[in-house]
DNA sequence: CGTATTCTTGAGGCAACTCAACCGAGGTGG
DNA sequence: CCACCTCGGTTGAGTTGCCTCAAGAATACG
C-alpha cells in the first residue's frame, strides 16, 4: 500500500491474467484459459488524460469500460445544460452498463486524472458468454451489484442528512480504496468538491463546511484534495451505518 | 376495498406466449419455441394477497420474480428498523435482480394487492441463457434497464424539489401504465401516501399538499386512490422535463 | 507575476420538515 | 343503526437545515 506507484506504468500487462484486478474485474473467477479467450477481444488504448471523454451522451454503445488505473466521473447533461453527477468509478470498476438495454450510452463518462481503461466489446463479450458460461455469470452479477449499488445511493440520498451523506461518501470511498490493496485511511480526492456536492444532492459552501467542521472535530482530516481518516468509527457513526463485525459485540447498547 | 374485480381469474392463462406482457417482458422478442422452453421453468404460484411478502431481506436467492398482474412494493430497513421505499412494480417487471450479486435479496417485496407472480428459478433461467442467446440478451437488457431507472430516480432525489419529484411520479406511473395499455390519463394509486413520500424522500405532509395544490391548479385531479391527470403538458412543465416529441404542439397558451 | 479557478467562511432566507390538530372512511360491536 | 375506534389523509403553525448570495483566501496556471 505504497504511493509511490503513481507514477504509471506504461508498459502496463496487457493481460487480465497479469492484472492485479483480476479479482475484483470481470475476469473473477474464469480459469487461465477462459481469461485468455477474454482477453483477445478486450482493446487496451493509450491512457486518457485528464478532462478526455470515454464516452457521451447518445453514443451508440458498443463497449463496456473497465478502469484499469485512475478514475472516472460519470454525469448526465439535464436539459437545461446542467451536469448531474452520477457517479465515481475507481480501478477494476465497469462503465457504461446502462447503455446496453438502448444500444445508446446514458450519460458521459469522462476521466479525473490521466486514467488507463480496457475496452470490451459487447457484443463480442456477449458472445463469449454462450460458450463461457462462468463469464455469462460474471456479466450478470456486475450488473446486479450495479444495481445494488445505485439502491444504496438512492437511499443517501433521499433519507440522509448533508453529514451523513458526506460521512458515507468518504467511508464508502475508503471501503473502495481497502479492496484495491490501497490505503484505506489516507487517500486522495480525485474529484472537486463541486463534483462531489453535485453527486450527493447538496451544495459545495455544504461540502467544505463539513468537511473544515469534520476536520476541527478530529474525525477526519482533510487538506485540499488529501483525506486521512482518524477515527473510522465515529464517522460510521455519524454516517449511521453498522460498524462492521470486526468486532464481536455488535450494538450492545 | 371494492373487491369485485379482484376476483381475477385464477385460471390464468399460464403460457408467456399467452400473456399479454409478454412484449414488455422477458420473453420479449423470443421465437415461439423459445418462449415455450423459457415457459417451461416458470412457477405461477397463487397469488399473493395485499400485505404478502415475495421475499424479504436477507432470504437466500433463487428466483427473478415477474409481476403479472398487481403491483408491488420493495423496501430496505434500516440498522433502526425504519423502512425506506426503494421502488414500485408494475406487472410485466422484473424483481429481484439485486440478488444475483450476492446470492441474497437485498431489500423486501411485498404486494400493495393482490398480485400474481412469475417465479424464474435464476439457475435455470442462466442455463438457458446458454443455449438461447436472444434470452441472454433480454436478461442483459432488463438489468441495464434496471440500471437506467434507477439512475433516473437519483437524478430526481438528489436534485428536483418536491412539486418537481411529485410530478415526476405521477408522469412515469402514467407512462408505465400506458406502455401497459392501460390508460395513462387515469390510474389508481396502490400504494400509500406514506409510501410515495418515503420513496421521494419526502414528508407525508408535503404530498398531501402538493397534491391538493396540483388538484386545485386543475392541472390534475387527485381523489382518495383515484388520479387523473388533466393537463399532461402543465405536469411536464413542472417536473421540468421535456415535452415528448409530438408534432402537434400541445401548449398553444 | 497576474488572472482564473477552486475552496472556505459568513449572513440571511426559504423550502420542506416537525408537531399537532382535525377529518373522513371503514370496521367493529353493542 | 348508531357509537366508537382506528388509520390514512389533510391542513395549519412554527422551526430548521440547507441553499443562496456575497466576499475573501488559497491554489493552479499561463
Amino acid at each position: 500500500m505504497t504511493n509511490d506507484t503513481n507514477v504509471t506504468q506504461f508498459t502496463q500487462k496487457r493481460d487480465c491474467s497479469l492484472c492485479n484486478l483480476s479479482e475484483i474485474c470481470l475476469p473473477e473467477g474464469l480459469t487461465p484459459d477462459e481469461m485468455g479467450t477474454l482477453d483477445s477481444i478486450i482493446k487496451r488504448r493509450k491512457p486518457k488524460q485528464k478532462g478526455e471523454f470515454i464516452f457521451r451522451d447518445g453514443d451508440t454503445f458498443t463497449s463496456l469500460y473497465a478502469v484499469r488505473s485512475g478514475s472516472v466521473k460519470t454525469f448526465a447533461t439535464g436539459n437545461d445544460g446542467s451536469t448531474m453527477v452520477t457517479g465515481f468509478h475507481l480501478s477494476g470498476e465497469i462503465l457504461g452498463l446502462e447503455g446496453i438495454n438502448c444500444k445508446q450510452h446514458v450519460g458521459n463518462a469522462k476521466a479525473l486524472e490521466t486514467t488507463s481503461i480496457c475496452e470490451i466489446p459487447f457484443n463480442q463479450l456477449s458472445a463469449l458468454g454462450q460458450d463461457i458460461p462462468k463469464l455469462q455469470q460474471q456479466v450478470f452479477r456486475v450488473l446486479s451489484n450495479e444495481i445494488g449499488q445505485e439502491q444504496q445511493v438512492m437511499l443517501l440520498l433521499g433519507k440522509k442528512s448533508s453529514e451523513e451523506r458526506i460521512a458515507s461518501f468518504l467511508l464508502r470511498l475508503a471501503s473502495r480504496y481497502h479492496t484495491r490493496g490501497f490505503a484505506a485511511k489516507e487517500f486522495n480526492l480525485s474529484m472537486s468538491r463541486s463534483d462531489i456536492a453535485n453527486y450527493l444532492g447538496l451544495a459545495v459552501e455544504t461540502v467544505s463546511r463539513i468537511f473544515t467542521r469534520l476536520t476541527k472535530q478530529g474525525i477526519v482530516n482533510i487538506n485540499r484534495k488529501l483525506v486521512m481518516i482518524n477515527d473510522e468509527s465515529a464517522l460510521r457513526d455519524i454516517a449511521n451505518e453498522p460498524q462492521p463485525d470486526t468486532d464481536k459485540k455488535r450494538t450492545n447498547s
